[in-house]
DNA sequence: GCAAGGTC
């Protein structure tokens, strides 16, 4: 029988898909590496008719990239980083996880690539056909590819019954990235090492042996930039004294305030002359104008994604973004929930979710609600998902896959699992609804309102503990066209105030917004900086905040100084690479063509640089000496 | 000693 080697680029999708094409009868070996295991089973693949096969993995990449010996730290100027040969590099793992690629495919006249199907994974997919080739020249030509988006069982049949090619296109483009990210990167942390790294080693009180790195990268130094700028729009802030109207109704034993339509004036005189003038017209009598009631909801949320759950931990439980990634991961070893790394928030249509809602009714923590989405009584039924707008093609939105019961001793596995769970039965669960009414008053010519909400259905909020929506007072018992008397009209003042420091919570959505690092990598930005001493965490009355540290502004200003077209401290550059990349992917561009031009404008920063590196250190300097 | 991206 012919032979067929299957790779995907982690454990748990070999897994997953052995179990699917051997309809449940695959027999498993081990192999060098811990992580990985190999799969033999039969199955029927169109290229090959009824084949043995064996199903592995990787863990993740298969490669690394450096520079050549002779272009080490100290061995070279500089700027030969730019065009200095690159050399693939392997950690003893990857040594491993290569050889059981070489042996299982010696005598396999197939293989077939079954990683993630994102860039990444296209160019993981390429790493190990050339190791498969390493080891059986044979397979030349006999590559395939399995396209797939998610491990249902007809899904996946239908991925190896429709076998593709690789995408080079795509390959190229990772490779572009990895070659731009590691020039761009050692050529300015050397050069910034060397400037500056005296001078801040003896700020920081560091010894000798502990000389500080200071790097550049392409993520870091954005996520830096974030947070400086927050920083200075505190510090630079001026407060600017505004003016309003407020009027007061009786309310029972009570009083309801109106707000002015007009919000708030910055000119004094103007709102003093409304102010009279309606005084005058009206004294302390305002008429209703209009009444409107509405039904309103509260939305649940939508599927978990990667970065939803670390701003979430982040704000719920005060855990760094690194600490709810590191737990999420252990919990999916455990097999308590679903694959924690994934963009995708829409569940696909197939999934059964209901069972695994029925899962969680034995918790004494949310089983009640659980039950009660099953099975009544009550409005508040399970209901499927609500569907965002984003699909990585690889991982569903994280769920949880099995009740953890007590089964967790550890402080930050348990905070997510729970997390995890009620999101995603929050998920299944119903909007919240309630009533909203707005009353809306004249008085002289000016309009004010008005308004109150009543919870009717809580639903989703029940189990969702973190989100508050609460009824508000009821607004006073007032007919539409009626007059009303005024138990005071007040001109009063107040001033505009500065933006919070920066959240872990904000920055995380910062850079998911503007592309920078992704969902695996973000948390991995935000600690690399604070090693770096670039930023710090401080707390601030029950708040932790990122502030950035004399070393952090001064990059980013020193920067600033040389004025670089495109700021390195601001998201532009990385933008503009995933648009190139783009290009590649889409074959409007080649690498060679991208790589040149991106290599060719950080060589020509490098010269700015270089040239102003006094600037650079003149303000350091400076501003070491403002504080 | 340097990057960012996978994954454990």
């Amino acid at each position: 029988m012919p032979r067929v080697l299957c790779v995907a680029e982690k454990n748990s999708i070999a897994k997953s898909v052995a179990g699917i094409l051997s309809g449940g009868r695959s027999s498993r070996r081990d192999s060098p590496s811990k992580y990985i295991k190999n799969y033999d089973f039969t199955f029927d693949f169109p290229f090959s008719g009824s084949s043995d096969v064996t199903m592995t993995s990787v863990a993740g990449h298969l490669t690394g990239l450096d520079l050549d010996q002779a272009h080490g730290w100290g061995k070279c100027p500089i700027p030969q980083v730019f065009d200095a040969p690159i050399v693939e590099i392997h950690t003893k793992d990857q040594e491993k996880m290569a050889s059981n690629i070489k042996r299982e495919c010696r005598n396999a006249d197939y293989i077939m690539i079954w990683t993630d199907c994102d860039r990444e994974g296209e160019y993981i997919g390429w790493e190990i056909v050339q190791a498969a080739l390493q080891g059986n020249r044979n397979l030349q030509g006999n590559v395939y590819r399995a396209i797939f988006s998610h491990l249902e069982s007809r899904h996946i049949i239908h991925a190896a019954k429709n076998p593709k090619r690789l995408d080079q296109r795509a390959v190229d483009a990772v490779r572009t990235r990895m070659e731009v990210d590691l020039r761009s990167g050692v050529a300015f942390t050397r050069f910034l090492t060397e400037l500056l790294g005296s001078k801040v080693e003896r700020d920081l009180g560091l010894k000798n042996n502990q000389r500080p790195i200071i790097s550049y990268g392409t993520c870091q130094f954005p996520t830096l930039g974030f947070v400086v700028d927050r920083f200075e729009r505190i510090q630079k802030f001026i407060p600017e004294t505004f003016w309003y109207i407020v009027l007061s109704v009786p309310n029972g034993p009570d009083t309801t305030n109106f707000q002015w339509e007009r919000g708030h004036l910055f000119d004094r005189l103007t709102v003093a002359v409304i102010f009279e003038l309606c005084l005058e017209t009206s004294r302390n009598i305002a008429k209703v104008t209009d009444i409107k009631s509405k039904s309103t909801s509260k939305y649940r949320p939508l599927p978990l994604t990667t970065v939803e759950l670390q701003k979430n931990c982040s704000r719920f439980y005060k855990m760094s973004a690194k600490a709810s990634l590191d737990a999420a991961e252990k919990l999916y070893q455990k097999g308590y929930i679903s694959y924690p790394r994934t963009e995708t928030d829409i569940f696909p249509s197939k999934m059964d979710l209901q069972s695994l809602v029925e899962q969680q009714t034995s918790d004494n923590r949310w089983g009640d609600y659980a039950k009660t989405l099953l099975n009544g009584p009550g409005s508040n039924r399970f209901k499927w998902p609500r569907a965002g707008k984003n699909d990585d093609k690889a991982h569903p939105p994280i769920h949880p896959i099995i009740s953890c019961g007590a089964g967790l001793d550890n402080e930050n596995e348990k905070k997510v699992y729970e997390y995890v769970t009620r999101h995603f039965l929050a998920c299944c669960s119903e909007d919240s609804k309630g009533h909203s009414t707005t009353m809306t008053l004249k008085w002289g010519t000016e309009f004010f309102t008005a308004s109150g909400i009543v919870v009717l259905e809580r639903n989703f909020l029940d189990v969702y503990v973190w989100m508050k929506w609460e009824t508000t007072k009821q607004l006073p018992n007032l007919a539409l066209g009626q007059d009303v008397e005024l138990s005071s009209s007040l001109m009063k003042d107040g001033q505009t105030s500065p933006p919070n420091h920066m959240t872990e919570s904000e920055l995380i959505l910062l850079m998911d917004a503007n592309g920078i690092g992704t969902d695996a990598t973000i948390a991995e930005h935000i600690e690399k900086i604070q090693q770096r001493d670039y930023i710090k965490k401080k707390k601030m009355s029950k708040q932790t905040y990122l502030i950035p540290t004399t070393l952090g502004i001064s990059l980013v200003h020193g920067f600033e100084a040389i004025g670089l077209e495109d700021s390195f401290a601001k998201p532009f550059l990385r933008r503009q690479m995933e648009v190139d990349l783009k290009l590649i992917c889409d074959g409007n561009k080649n690498k060679l063509e991208v790589v040149n031009d991106l290599i060719t404008k950080y060589q020509e920063y490098y010269g700015l640089t270089s040239t102003n590196q006094n600037k650079l250190v003149e303000t350091y300097m400076n501003i070491k000496s403002l504080i």
